[in-house]
DNA sequence: GCCTTTGGTGAGCACTGCTCTCGTTTCATG
DNA sequence: CATGAAACGAGAGCAGTGCTCACCAAAGGC
């Protein structure tokens, strides 16, 4: 009957985890500090511990979230226009991706920023991380189903051809070639084009971001992936 | 004449940023250590601060080093074969960002990775943030004049148009808005796909990365610049 | 009711960026 | 060439960090 203290912890890592994310935008993932989260929850250092073995497990527990935060909120925008031809289908998912980094750009720097060197993403974070491309892979599927097929044509090299062979296996879809890479390409440039943004490599390039990234959506719609 | 403090001073900023440079690779921007890199040096930790005014001054000096390193490749990529087309031009622009990152994995997390939340580029780092693209707008100006057309049409929405527009004038440059915006996509998937192989977004996706990226200038080249 | 698990305390270690003072060395100027 | 200013290095010290450990109190299963 979920005892007290079963709550209590719940509560104490949600906190912790809020705090977390709170010190993340302030002062970016070097400026998580367990020693501020512990203060400013009136406990000593040392019973953080008791929650979160490491400050690097803090930081991969926000990771693991940001990843499902996202991921949801693509299954979300995907769901709630299921109906819809898969140009729309596209547009909502790629609107969600924008808007969910808008409004979490630290999260979105954790998730799509530089990696710590060292750092090898634990067995949990790699599920949550598919959350995202496993909606961008239905469309795709949808794609093939329909019978469509992609704008951008180009040489595929042998080696490319093996590359993306071994892809379709590892995915255990049956998706052409053509469409396997523009669709790759789409992924890349969608999320390319976030980090571009928040990432301030569009500072003095581009003012307007939100009318960019609509176009680009468009672009990518019409003449990548073909689908009008 | 280069008295010996003048040449001293420059011997130990240079042994410095390459010390800086070191942990960088091994540990990332977190782990760069004034305190470390003066005990390697033989010195005293405050006599770093006689050099570099604080770290994150360091790490500005690498991040424009950086930026300095990637320019030069790209302008001697592009030099190596200005006599040949454009597409020959565009890949091997294209392949010296590919072989610089690979090369240099941490310094390309420092300038295309997260951003400290409160960090302002200061004024030094944008001349040289700029040496990579202005070889890359020198290819499109080159397509224009040749006339050559992008293969990548799509429709542009007038506030989009209203943004290339203004982009034009501050490049003091004509281009199409459909070659505009076809280069500014083929710009984002460029560092964008080298961002997902050096930031590990294709583990598990693509085993053979090189092979992805040759496959991906082709199709940028033919399937959006139009250079066939 | 006992006894193990769990949670919180406080001291302490080794490390960090950074500041300040105090001599020493180099250099340009009178 | 002597002198004063500028540059430099040493060392102590402050405030902060992650993390460990021994200790003790409270909750919960047997």
């Amino acid at each position: 009957m979920a005892g007290f203290r079963e709550r209590a912890r719940a509560e104490h890592i949600f906190e912790i985890k809020r705090l977390a994310r709170e010190q993340l935008v302030m002062a970016g993932a070097a400026g998580v500090s367990l020693r501020a989260i512990a203060r400013e929850l009136g406990m000593v250092s040392s019973a953080i511990y008791r929650y979160f073995p490491s400050r690097d497990e803090l930081l991969t527990a926000l990771i693991v979230d940001a990843h499902d935060s996202i991921g949801s909120a693509a299954e979300r925008a995907d769901a709630a226009v299921a109906d819809r031809d898969v140009r729309t289908r596209w547009m909502e998912v790629g609107r969600s991706a924008y808007w969910w980094a808008a409004k979490h750009p630290a999260e979105y720097g954790l998730i799509f920023g530089t990696p710590v060197p060292g750092y090898g993403a634990p067995p949990d974070t790699i599920g949550p991380a598919t959350r995202f491309t496993t909606v961008l892979l239905g469309l795709l599927v949808d794609v093939q189903r329909e019978g469509g097929s992609p704008a951008l044509h180009a040489p595929i090299s042998m080696r490319a051809r093996n590359e993306l062979a071994a892809m379709r296996t590892r995915l255990v879809m049956e998706i052409d070639d053509q469409l396997l890479a523009a669709g790759l390409m789409s992924w890349i440039t969608l999320f390319g084009t976030i980090s571009f943004i928040r990432f301030g490599h569009f500072t003095n390039v581009i003012e307007d971001c939100d009318t960019y990234f609509e176009q680009l959506l468009v672009q990518l719609s019409a003449g990548v992936l073909g689908l009008g």
